[in-house]
DNA sequence: GGAATGACAGGTATTGAAATCTGTCAGCTG
DNA sequence: CAGCTGACAGATTTCAATACCTGTCATTCC
């Protein structure tokens, strides 16, 4: 179709594979409609990408990954007393996630699908990347003396899990209804309550 | 196949169904299977239930109503503190929800996917039956002076919402993974000291 | 006469043949 | 000669014909 000349990189070819998967949707995008979208042959994406499988789990990380960058400027960003930090990086992940279902519902609904297919592999690590940036804060807050904690990884992924309605995909038909803002907040000071010092 | 010669009940009927929907699973269990368990015309079973949704309705209905009156006995039981009775209503209604998915996988997936439909009505009221229970109890513990509040209901379903992963049954097939003992009380701990008074 | 039946119309699932897709590879091309 | 192509075998999906199911109701049965 558009036979550009550049040369054919994996980055090229996800790029196609996205839109060909916001197009067609994850049941009817097959690896010709990519090729046919980059002007190649189908052959030419089996040599950047061994099977449609690990295709799908590449494009699927590209897409989570462009959620962990925003985050990480939470974790590292300087100033920031330990409870803002953790009331901000959750209420980032939940704007993240909710700004993806309501801008791009078509995608949205894609990437659904796709991360229950690579739920074990690559959901896996991006929830591993999350937990971890959490833990980060956890850890640091304790170290500051606002937390008591008595271990930071296990208390992350408390608080990974208490939050799940907030950006676990399975939720996303509840964000866009009203009072959902408050139920964030309610749950998030009464996570911040537990979390506090105590002599 | 068994022509009983009982009279015809509503209960029957749904026993009838739970037992079709076991052995044909949610897909293929329809109404004439249901009516030849029960020896009937499939007539006769419609003029129980109106149609085959309001059949699936009052069957699901049925089967989550077994686990609020186990519920219910934590709530009314008497000499309990309220942080106990918090950690072991919660507990109770994760032992419940497990214990489904553990004794009759089949069963659970059907139903599982049954909840899916009745998302709005039955399901709605289930969670409503809960968190009111919920709400009984954060609000006598907040009157005992054990916790401190703003509002109970509003409190209640954020430890409902906290706790989705271990009653919701999208995150069953992580009830029997090592380690989630450990994550349930790492969690409810949280919770319970974000509960606490304060002076 | 109140409950149950079974034939029926309209709609939804099943089935199997045909079309398409995945993944490979020998050969082409620049 | 590194990258690309397109024909191919086996697996999967699509589609249309058929079978079955849902919901109704005039009729039958106790």
């Amino acid at each position: 179709m558009a036979p550009t000349s550049e040369t054919l990189t994996a980055e090229r070819i996800l790029a196609a594979t996205e839109e060909v998967l916001r197009r067609h949707g994850p049941a009817k995008a097959t690896v010709v409609d990519v090729a046919r979208a980059l002007g190649v042959s189908h052959g030419s994406v089996y040599r950047h990408f061994r099977t449609k499988a690990a295709l799908r789990e590449a494009v699927t990380k590209r897409w989570l990954d462009r959620t962990t960058g925003v985050l990480a400027a939470i974790v590292a960003a300087p100033g920031l007393d330990p409870e803002t930090r953790v009331r901000e990086w959750l209420a980032a992940l939940f704007a993240a996630k909710r700004r993806k279902a309501f801008d791009d519902p078509e995608l949205f609904a894609t990437y659904s699908v796709l991360t229950t297919e690579t739920a074990e592999t690559v959901v896996g690590e991006h929830i591993a990347d999350l937990t971890g940036q959490l833990t980060e804060i956890v850890r640091t807050g304790a170290e500051a003396g606002a937390f008591t904690v008595e271990d930071p990884a296990t208390t992350a992924g408390a608080l990974f899990r208490a939050t799940d309605r907030f950006h676990d995909p399975h939720y996303a038909r509840e964000w866009e209804l009203p009072g959902v803002e408050g139920e964030f907040e309610a749950l998030v000071d009464l996570l911040i309550r537990g979390l506090r010092a105590r002599d």
